[in-house]
DNA sequence: ATGCAATCGTTTTATTTGCAAGCAGTATAC
DNA sequence: GTATACTGCTTGCAAATAAAACGATTGCAT
């Protein structure tokens, strides 16, 4: 286990260790369908909505548009998503899922939610629904931070 | 709203969001001083104690010994650190810290601190406390998980 | 209408990281 | 004491990602 003695603030430490921990698992199950976990998150992503544009993906996922064109470039090879033209601007690209990527996102998924539950069991319901309320709350305010960060930056 | 079938373990999805996010600030906060998340934590982890060896390092860090060597190259080539070599063993490079290192860690640690703490003030303290014991509870049970399926596959 | 800035996606390039192979030095078994 | 296995580090290679430059399109302000 990672130990960053020196770091003062231990709910950050913690997250960090838990997400490598569980990231770990998730790749184990991801394996299984052949997808690395940023894959898996954007045919849920998709899945949540379809017809979005790179772009919206990209910074839904946090990473820069290139990784997406590469990404989508991957899934759609191996005939997961497809990519659609926009009607309304022809520079965009809407992101649809296929039926087969449907299977796939389905499949991996299942696994996916039978390995984290399966560890996540390691608290008690009434644990769980504190630590989800904590970082909702958590997230929200991390993202609004976010968001402020960039205006900042795109003034300067 | 299908949402519900659709979405990925609740817990897990957060914690993922907020790690993604929460590393985010981190890389912003460690660019003033031109680091990387890894760079700083190997700067930390040699502050603790100086005189590791690459593969100490490596370890506490969680990653191979290649990745460890280039690190080490490009703050030795700043000037942040320097490998001496090993009294008793001449395949081992003992690593310190240079005065320039220190001075460059100590700026980015201040730096750290500083945005991690606002960043967690965004749940009063009662909540981080909260926080703090759930996230213990769930390390300590997903690490004892993970040693166990490591004792498995060692078997096979 | 026109020109200029912003946006969307791709391409090109550089950086980071893991994995596997290898080299040199050390330790163990015989 | 020699062969063998092991350890510490480096190097070569491949995959993933970010950063920057680019072409095409759009929208806005004159």
């Amino acid at each position: 286990m990672k130990q960053h003695n020196v770091r003062s603030h231990l709910p950050h430490q913690l997250i960090h260790d838990v997400y490598v921990l569980l990231d770990d698992g998730d790749r184990r199950a991801l394996a299984h369908s052949n997808l690395s976990p940023l894959e898996f998150n954007l045919l849920l992503q998709l899945d949540l909505e379809q017809g979005q544009r790179l772009t919206d993906v990209g910074a839904k996922l946090l990473c820069v548009k290139s990784t997406i064109t590469r990404l989508v470039d991957r899934l759609e090879r191996e005939g997961l998503v497809r990519r659609n033209p926009d009607p309304d601007d022809r520079r965009a690209q809407r992101l649809i899922l296929t039926p087969r990527g449907a299977a796939v996102r389905a499949e991996a998924l299942a696994m996916h939610n039978a390995a984290v539950e399966r560890r996540m069991n390691l608290l008690d319901e009434q644990e769980q629904e504190e630590l989800t309320r904590l970082l909702l709350k958590l997230r929200d305010g991390l993202a609004a931070d976010l968001a402020n960060q960039q205006a900042i930056e795109a003034e300067s």
